[in-house]
DNA sequence: TAGCTTGTTGAGCGTTGCTCAGCAAGCCGG
DNA sequence: CCGGCTTGCTGAGCAACGCTCAACAAGCTA
């Protein structure tokens, strides 16, 4: 039919790298200001200046889009943490944990709609955060030169919650100082890690 | 198309109330295996053999719906926590402890996606289950003779997301046995809330 | 120019949250 | 038995969303 002849689209041609790379863009924009499962694929195509279908040439489904999201999020924080090399090891898991503060504090918003869209909805953006937990997981424990048995695993996993809902609160209401935050949750860290319960 | 489990006639036709509480139940057995935004307003009304239409009439809406499921979950744990009193101060919170520990092995599943499904997606709904860690947190507190300043609030708060964390992922795999469990989150619950950070 | 590749689109289908006008079950006074 | 009232309950239907599909069009090459 065409009821509408060919409106005015000079709309510009991208290449697939481009426009994936633009999608995702978007979604870290949106991110923070909407929890993940209200998204919709139509705020993101308009904000895009594209045609819904085209979101869908891209990634098969909403949840393709969205790990594709979460994981360039996973990624930006988890280059920030990197620890430094040729630094003691004390001192790296010190830096690890206040580039971790910092990036709360940075980037408040996102970080926690990231987290809490992680753990709650869908089980496969679940997976991307646990993953990277993970990883991190297994820089502090090799930092500090420990043992990665399954029972500090799963006390250092459990750490990272506790982490991230302390900083979380301490961000909207800082009732202890930097520096002593730092030393507490370090002073945490060290005593789950160390042998001997 | 009643092919309800209730065949007493046609229709049944219940008073409010028992409706109410019956759409509440469901909703309670539906959450552990289902996440809480994949549940449809279509599956529980066919469960409880009644159209989409009557569960609207009693929940204004979806969110509505599931806060009052939420809040019935949340309601149960809190009951089944409840210092027995009498007992010295130290049993309480021991005893508190350990009815945690055990609803998390009873209910692991549906306590999991209760407080996941209250951690991500909906904001409403996870003020129900904050709510419910601010009362606990309130009894802890008062229970072990300690004043409920914003600090203590925090790390008793952070202290529960470690717990919840460490507790689910030792029902998976105990690395402790339980006993040591217990000591290891009282120990922690401890050095968090006497003072001096 | 034709022809090929590929970025892009609109029309449309099924599902889901939600609305609304009205039916029907139970109970009353005549 | 009959009207009339209250109220639990339903079906048709709308809007929004995820997702599909056939086809168009922009840019390149021969």
């Amino acid at each position: 039919m065409t009821a509408s002849p060919t409106p005015p689209t000079s709309r510009s041609r991208r290449s697939a790298g481009d426009r994936r790379a633009q999608l995702v863009q978007i979604g870290l924009e949106l991110l923070p200001t909407t929890p993940i499962q209200e998204l919709t694929i139509d705020a993101v195509a308009r904000r895009a200046g594209i045609s819904r279908s085209l979101l869908f040439h891209y990634f098969a489904t909403k949840r393709e889009y969205y790990t594709a999201v979460t994981r360039a999020a996973a990624d930006l924080m988890w280059a920030h943490l990197q620890p430094r090399p040729g630094t003691p090891a004390d001192e790296q898991v010190a830096g690890m944990l206040d580039r971790y503060v910092g990036w709360v504090e940075t980037y408040r918003e996102s970080h926690l709609a990231f987290v809490r869209g992680a753990g709650g909805g869908d089980p496969w953006v679940a997976d991307v955060y646990a993953e990277t937990r993970q990883r991190l997981v297994e820089v502090a424990l090799s930092t500090l030169g420990l043992p990665d048995d399954a029972l500090r695993r799963q006390l250092v996993l459990a750490w990272f919650a506790f982490a991230e809902d302390l900083v979380g609160s301490w961000a909207d209401e800082p009732t202890l100082s930097r520096p002593e935050l730092l030393a507490l949750l370090r002073e945490i860290l060290d005593r789950l890690v160390r042998s001997g319960h």
